[in-house]
DNA sequence: TATATATCTAAACAATGCTTAGATTTTGAA
DNA sequence: TTCAAAATCTAAGCATTGTTTAGATATATA
């Protein structure tokens, strides 16, 4: 009988089954309800229903579980880009494109987004980082972006990688200081893509005076 | 005797005379030593040799502290600005020097500059806030500079409040690039002011092909 | 079926943020 | 000067956290 009261994705069985996934997802909401800051391990494992130390046989420790988190992001950031892309035909409109939705993307997943960005979760130097590898696939797409634009021509022949670290940082800084600053609190997803398109076409653009 | 072998700047008193100064030092060193994640208010209260309870006597709690921190650390961004920008004469050069400071003071005061951004130090909305005056009086150093350019007519008339949006969004996002991403791993002083400088050059500039 | 392996819990540990009660020092008004 | 009030500190304790260990239960494999 008292099986039978349980809801049916939570049977009541030893094995939780997909423990590893139930707690990502766990975290994913704690982080979105409370932040990064007081985002506890034990409170995770209380939103799926386990003990304390059941999170230790799914990941080495916390900072395991976010580093999770954070790659997943990375992945779901590139989707994000690339689907952003492939919406536009000119590799300039592409790159616009690409700025705004990497905005976005922070301002809809912002719990994930602050945890994307952290030192402590980077691997030694000389050691494999699969945190790397993803942050550096979704670089890829706007870096390709810029071959392609400076093959049609679009914009200027200066070293691709200096053009491809200046729009990065223009999104990524817009991102950050709308989680971040007090902007935050009165900025609604429709002012942050204003914002956004505006900060990226003035980087385009350029802002001196061209008379 | 065991008065005459203290040292000078720690005379055994039950008043420590200073403490609140003292903690904040000491909060700026544990920052440097061990980052932002595993900061304790314990730990400073231990360099400065107060018992946990001491700091509550002078900040609300851990994250005052923090806050207080942050605030100084805004007013030092802010000289800091201001006295890149009057080495130079020409508003264009005052904000590629502004730009590139920004970006070095984050590199140098790494631990301070993560405490600047978080969005959990921010007052709740309506309520006054000191940080955010803080931080706003950082940003009209830049600000005033755009007026003064296009004053000058050295660069576009376009909203001012976008323009310098668009170089805030570009040396902080730069900044914290450096300081969070992988990259932080193997970059020095020396290429962060190399990048800063192409960064902020080319996002004035633009990057649109002028041919 | 039996045994190894994977997955969980219970209990405990040290450490943390913070509160309370009380001790010590300084301040300031009579 | 005196002496009560205020400021500044400590000691002790509480709830909570991350993590470890030992043991229980389920699953997989041979």
């Amino acid at each position: 009988m008292s099986s039978s009261l349980q809801t049916q994705t939570k049977p009541e069985r030893y094995h939780h089954g997909d423990l590893k996934n139930s707690l990502l997802e766990a975290a994913r909401e704690l982080a979105n309800e409370i932040g990064v800051d007081n985002f506890t391990l034990r409170e995770v494992a209380r939103r799926a229903n386990v003990s304390p130390a059941a999170p230790y046989h799914h990941f080495l420790d916390k900072q395991d579980l976010i580093r999770t988190l954070a790659i997943e992001a990375f992945r779901k950031l590139t989707s994000a880009l690339n689907n952003a892309k492939q919406k536009k035909h000119s590799p300039l409109e592409q790159l616009q494109a690409i700025g705004v939705a990497y905005v976005l993307f922070a301002f809809d997943h912002h719990a994930e987004f602050r945890f994307m960005f952290r030192r402590e979760l980077c691997a030694p130097i000389g050691q494999p980082d699969p945190l790397e590898v993803a942050g550096i696939d979704a670089q890829s797409v706007l870096y390709n972006t810029i071959l392609e634009a400076q093959a049609a021509k679009q914009i200027s022949q200066s070293n691709p990688q200096e053009i491809s670290l200046t729009l990065w940082s223009v999104v990524h800084g817009l991102s950050t200081i709308l989680l971040e600053s007090p902007i935050s609190k009165t900025t609604t997803a429709k002012s942050a893509k204003q914002m956004a398109q505006n900060v990226v076409r003035l980087s385009i653009e350029g802002i001196l005076n061209k008379e």
